[in-house]
DNA sequence: ACTAAAACATGACAAATATCATATCAAAAT
DNA sequence: ATTTTGATATGATATTTGTCATGTTTTAGT
């Protein structure tokens, strides 16, 4: 656990392109930071002077509206970096980050990340990448909140998670959101959450357990209209 | 107009940190070409070899939802690139981008783009910026799709045009776009968009002649709810 | 200048979603 | 174990937005 080459999550991360020598020159890297369910890591405004290399659990990156509303704009998971949009725009950043369960992360002082922007190319080259797909994503996501109703867009976002973060052992899906958070990824009142989500379990696509959720008909959601 | 270091727009582009002999290179840039109003530089899906940097005139960027409506996600103006992210992730375009007036714009082949990548770290690191800047831009429409109505939201489009591309010399916003645009920017039916301008007449907050608009009362439009 | 087509406009109504009220349930605290 | 709090649930209703119909104006083409 305690030197960045160890690191399984170097592989999946952006850094995957970063040598032994670099990364063993990130010092801020040796100590991981564990943070609990519902700790927040940065705030909205919040400068930051590195980025966080995302070692294990869930978190969220949300947005407060003029409403009062969060909005939800991304889950970030094991070997995802927090920060980097900000570090590279060097301002505020625009986003908050909120532990979904107990997290480890570790710190990697912007000298080290900006050094390495300049040195290695292939480095580089990854977090383009990477800020590429965020990108489309994005306006993807645009494209969905423009377009189509909330019960498609919960619909998407239990396939969403049930693609991406997968199910634990008894089938539920992996990651755990309050209704209210569901309400915040898929940008409408609570709710309308909750009720959508009622008529998902009342048509078989869904079955829940307290907050735990189990997809029971994949495709019968990605029909949803 | 033929040879890309005496371009004007290079000082305002990603393309500002090549050295003259860089942009010597670029061979396919030295004619560019020219796109009249209504017609797609490129569509979903396309594949592109290279990158079209914007010297003149406006485009939007658009992408079709699946109910058949489109979509418009980003207006590109003068010295901006156009395809950097779809050339970036190796992948299929994501939008398309259609001329809102006669454009002029050149072409930049893919293999000059990736080797200043590599060799110029410079060139990386303003790559790197303005899709940092994009992302976050594109967060930010996230949570207003997401959050505020269909009236805010108009009226921050307009806001955004005038504030983004100026007026001509009449006063009239610089960028007409159709209503049916108007809609595609900010998530509506056709209907609404018309509407809601319409409202906004009435209470004196814009006037407009033909399909121009003016912006009469700036600071009524922030306060639209 | 005339015609056809497209864009704009508006009413009437339907559907989707938000809001408010209130009830139930589950988790946490004492 | 009991209380308290927060989350979930659901009904009733208001508001927003979409859809369809239809008329008018503007634009483009001949």
């Amino acid at each position: 656990m305690s030197k960045c080459e160890q690191c399984i999550i170097r592989e999946f991360s952006s850094l995957k392109s970063l040598s032994k020598e670099e990364l063993l020159s990130i010092s801020g890297c040796k100590t991981s930071k564990f943070i609990k369910k519902g700790e927040t890591i940065f705030e909205e405004g919040d400068t930051l002077n590195g980025v966080y290399c995302v070692k294990d659990g869930i978190c969220k990156l949300s947005k407060l509206s003029a409403n009062g509303k969060d909005q939800i704009v991304k889950l970030v998971v094991k070997g995802d970096l927090l920060g980097q949009r900000s570090l590279i725009s060097d301002e505020a950043v625009n986003l908050s980050a909120v532990a979904l369960n107990n997290m480890e992360v570790c710190f990697i002082p912007k000298a080290e990340i900006f050094g390495n922007l300049k040195n290695n190319s292939d480095f580089s080259m990854d977090m383009l990448k990477q800020m590429a797909h965020d990108l489309k994503e994005s306006d993807n996501v645009v494209v969905n909140m423009a377009q189509k109703s909330v019960k498609q867009r919960l619909a998407e976002a239990l396939i969403y998670i049930h693609n991406s973060f997968g199910l634990n052992n008894q089938g539920f899906l992996n990651v755990v959101l309050s209704r209210e958070d569901y309400a915040s990824v898929v940008g409408t009142a609570t709710e309308s959450a909750i009720r959508v989500l009622s008529q998902f379990k009342k048509e078989n696509l869904i079955s829940t357990s307290g907050k735990q959720i189990k997809i029971e008909d994949l495709e019968g959601l990605k029909r949803v209209e």
